[in-house]
DNA sequence: GTTCTTGCAAAATATTTGCAAGACG
DNA sequence: CGTCTTGCAAATATTTTGCAAGAAC
């Protein structure tokens, strides 16, 4: 079985020509990407294929949502195989240049101290600035 | 001088009646809001005059840009009177449930170590889950 | 055959701009 | 006047759904 067939099958998501096509192309971008750039990427599967199917990603807890920067939301494949607990969580980096973001991996995601009888699901960092590339 | 109009010199804005208005409606809200939740706040403003409002409150930093959560993207006035030392950063919970998003002082946004030549403009931090309310 | 998945088209949301009229100095 | 601001309408962009056809089991 394939890496990925590996994943979705980690996550309870039953592995489709598409499902495979969408989380490839995710797998190889290696950062986060927004709906466009996976339609441009996959250019043989309809926006709604997509969108169906990051949906069905998500219900599953086998993407990370990340909001922020222009463009829309983007996604990237979690590669965490327990479908519960998350042990891929990382920081991401959003450059307003070249608007690609990235991600910043080796640095935990802070505890955070929320208010009593406030109970916590997700919790997202993001950075904005300049990445390398652009710097120079 | 009113408490807004101050805010907006502080941060080189001309204060015009509008700019005004949506600055209260911001203040009073003390929590992010939608343009949406704007247009409702002051129904006698065009929401194209609210979009062109937050754009120059944004150019001046006189605004927290908070992505994340449904219904787009949430405004909150920046309460720093220093226009390029922001002292109002804090942490923001998105509630599931009822769709709102809280402030959450107190805490600290962590610092992030960048890899070299990344450099960075701002950071957010948004915390998901169901808040004391909804939870009871 | 029943259920799940897909593509196309179209609806629903959100954001942004063109342009002419008005306010301000 | 000349510049900045505003409202209305319309264009973009983005996300989401209806529905019928196709694939999977």
């Amino acid at each position: 079985m394939q890496r990925y067939e590996k994943l979705m099958e980690a996550h309870g998501v039953k592995s489709t020509a598409n499902r495979l096509l969408i989380a490839r192309a995710m797998g190889a971008a290696s950062r986060p990407l927004t709906m466009k750039e996976l339609e441009d990427a996959i250019v043989t599967l309809d926006k709604s294929s997509i969108f169906r199917t990051l949906t069905v990603f998500r219900e599953h807890n086998m993407v990370h949502v990340i909001e922020g920067g222009e463009g829309g939301v983007r996604y990237e494949l979690c590669q965490s195989h327990h479908p519960d607990i998350d042990d891929d969580e990382h920081i991401h980096f959003y450059c307003e240049r070249c608007h690609r973001t990235f991600c910043l991996y080796g640095q935990q995601l802070p505890n955070v101290v929320l208010p009593p009888h406030f109970t916590l699901t997700s919790a997202s960092f993001l950075v904005h600035g300049i990445c390398e590339e652009c710097n120079s």
